[in-house]
DNA sequence: AATGCGATTCTCT
DNA sequence: GAGAATCGCATTT
């Protein structure tokens, strides 16, 4: 059994949580179904200057409040009227910093997961439709059942939560620009994407 | 009460 | 590569 991911985990900047979950597994206990995938992915949001976080400047709203909180719990928001993104919140209490899950690469369940998606099964699938599965951030909430019935979920629970990965599989970490992120003027620039280099399941390559 | 838009995805060309 | 889909939420009136 892998170790699930503490408190302690989250307590710290978005950058440095953001690369350190690649390759960790989250994992969606639901309807007595486990479903587990490995982070591929992942973009950080961090402090008060980051002018492409939903927090922005100090911005307190009730949808962004639980950033504002403990580490370790979800921030799901919907986007563009359809799709659910979820982000794991990092930093201390008052200290806004969120990861956003990009990509996962299915591991355990992806039967459901390509219910949830294609609404068929996993059979049915064709080759990009797998890849498709969860190769971005509103894809991966609808494979995974994640929505706003989710939002303040404690990650250190049993419903949704991560876990260390395989130690075994090494890998290199690509830094790159967030992605759809224009309005964000200076800060649409940094360098706060992680992903793992090669994996097919990333997003923007 | 009204307005405008987004940390995206899908379809069609 | 362009345009549409679709609505909760933040902002403005």
């Amino acid at each position: 059994m892998m170790g699930k991911l503490n408190r302690d985990f989250y307590n710290r900047d978005a950058l440095t949580v953001g690369k350190e979950l690649l390759g960790k597994v989250l994992i969606h206990e639901t309807d007595g179904i486990t479903l587990a995938a490995k982070i591929v992915e992942t973009e950080a949001y961090s402090g008060f200057e980051d002018k492409a976080a939903h927090f922005y400047g100090g911005k307190r709203t009730p949808r962004v409040e639980v950033i504002y909180g403990d580490p370790g719990f979800s921030y799901v928001y919907l986007i563009y009227g359809m799709y659910n993104c979820f982000n794991v919140v990092a930093g201390g209490k008052n200290d806004p910093q969120a990861v956003l899950i990009r990509a996962l690469e299915p591991l355990e369940g992806v039967q459901q997961m390509a219910l949830n998606r294609f609404s068929k099964p996993y059979g049915e699938l064709a080759k990009r439709e797998i890849i498709g599965l969860t190769n971005g951030p509103g894809k991966l909430c609808k494979a995974f059942a994640i929505d706003k019935s989710l939002y303040g979920e404690d990650l250190c629970g049993s419903r949704l939560y991560l876990e260390e990965g395989d130690a075994d599989t090494a890998f290199q970490i690509v830094t790159a620009k967030r992605v759809g992120i224009d309005y964000a003027e200076e800060a649409k620039d940094f360098p706060w994407r992680f992903y793992i280099k090669g994996n097919r399941y990333v997003s923007v390559k």
